[in-house]
DNA sequence: TACTATGTTGACTATTTTAGTCAACATTAT
DNA sequence: ATAATGTTGACTAAAATAGTCAACATAGTA
C-alpha cells in the first residue's frame, strides 16, 4: 500500500508552487534542484497536472510554471488522481464488473470502506491546507529557539 | 495504492476458515480450488499467519488448518499486517529518520492521516464483522428471489 | 514398519509496475 | 538567430510482486 513517487513528488512540487504564489512562474529546473530529482522526471509529473488544469505553464526563457487555480481550490485527491488514478485498494472496487464475485463479496465492500477512508482524508485537504501547515510549523520551530 | 493479492487471498481463506468453524481443519487444497490460486502460492500465505498466531496448522493426512483464535478476535489490520506490514502509504511516516525532513514536512503530516484513516477501517474490522456481514448478504440476496 | 497425504521451507523465475533517462521537438524572450 | 525554457514519446533500469518447484517434515493408516 505505497503511495508512488509521482504523488510524492508531485504534491511537494505543488506546495512549492503554492508558497510561491504571486511571484511569477518558477521555473522546473528550480523545483528539481530543490527536490533532488532529475529535471527530466518532473517534467513528466507536472505534464498530467498542466493537462488536469492544475498547473499552467509558460515556455521560453523567462517561463516556468505556476498554479492555474487558487491553493484552495486544489484538493489532494485530485492530485493524486491525475498522477496515481484511483485509490481504490482493489481493481473491483472501482469496476465491480471484473469479478463474477464482486455483488456477493464482502472483502469487497471492506476495501470499499478503505478507499472511502483514504478518499475522505484527501478530498478535504487543500493546498492551502498545506500552505498553513506549513506556516504553523515554521512559526513553531522558531519559538522553538526562544525557549 | 493497490493492496497486494497477499492481503486479498489471505483474508479471503481466513473469512473461508471463519466460515467453516467447528468443523474441523480445512485442506489448503481445498481453499486453493475454491479460490482458483495456485496451492503452493496459499502455502506461502498462510505460513505467516501461522507465525502470527491466527491460523493453527495439522499436519498429514486428515490435517489442514483452522483458526487458532475466535473470529471476533482477529482484525484485518493484524492480517494486513502480517501478509504485507505497514498501511503507511510513504515510509518515512514509520521512520521519520530516512528522511532530513520529516520534522518539517506537512506533506509527511498528510500521509499519516491516510495510514489512520485506514488503520482504524481495518482495526475496527474482525473476521466475525465479515461472517455476519456474509450471512446478512445471503439472506438479503435469497429475499431477492420472493419478490 | 512403510506408505501416503498432508503441511513447511527456501531457492528460484517470471511478470508487472514503477522509476527514471534520453532525444527530438515547440515556443518565446532577447 | 539563438538560447532558454517547456512538451512529448520511446526507451531502459530497477524494484516489487506474483508465482513455481523441489526437497523436506510430520502424522495417520494399512
Amino acid at each position: 500500500m505505497k503511495l508512488s513517487t509521482r504523488t510524492r513528488y508531485g504534491t511537494r512540487a505543488l506546495l512549492e508552487l503554492a508558497l510561491h504564489r504571486g511571484e511569477g512562474p518558477v521555473f522546473l529546473k528550480d523545483i528539481a534542484r530543490q527536490q533532488q530529482i532529475s529535471l527530466s522526471y518532473l517534467e513528466h509529473l507536472v505534464a498530467p497536472l498542466i493537462s488536469g488544469g492544475i498547473v499552467r505553464s509558460i515556455k521560453g526563457p523567462k517561463g516556468g510554471v505556476t498554479l492555474a487555480k487558487k491553493p484552495e481550490e486544489i484538493r489532494l485527491l485530485e492530485v493524486n488522481r491525475l498522477l496515481e488514478g484511483s485509490l481504490a485498494p482493489v481493481e473491483c472496487v472501482d469496476n465491480p464488473d471484473i469479478c463474477e464475485r464482486s455483488a456477493k463479496c464482502v472483502t469487497r465492500d471492506i476495501w470499499g470502506e478503505v478507499k472511502a477512508a483514504m478518499n475522505s482524508v484527501l478530498e478535504a485537504t487543500t493546498l492551502q491546507d498545506l500552505v498553513e501547515r506549513q506556516k504553523k510549523k515554521g512559526l513553531n520551530q522558531s519559538k522553538m529557539y526562544y525557549i
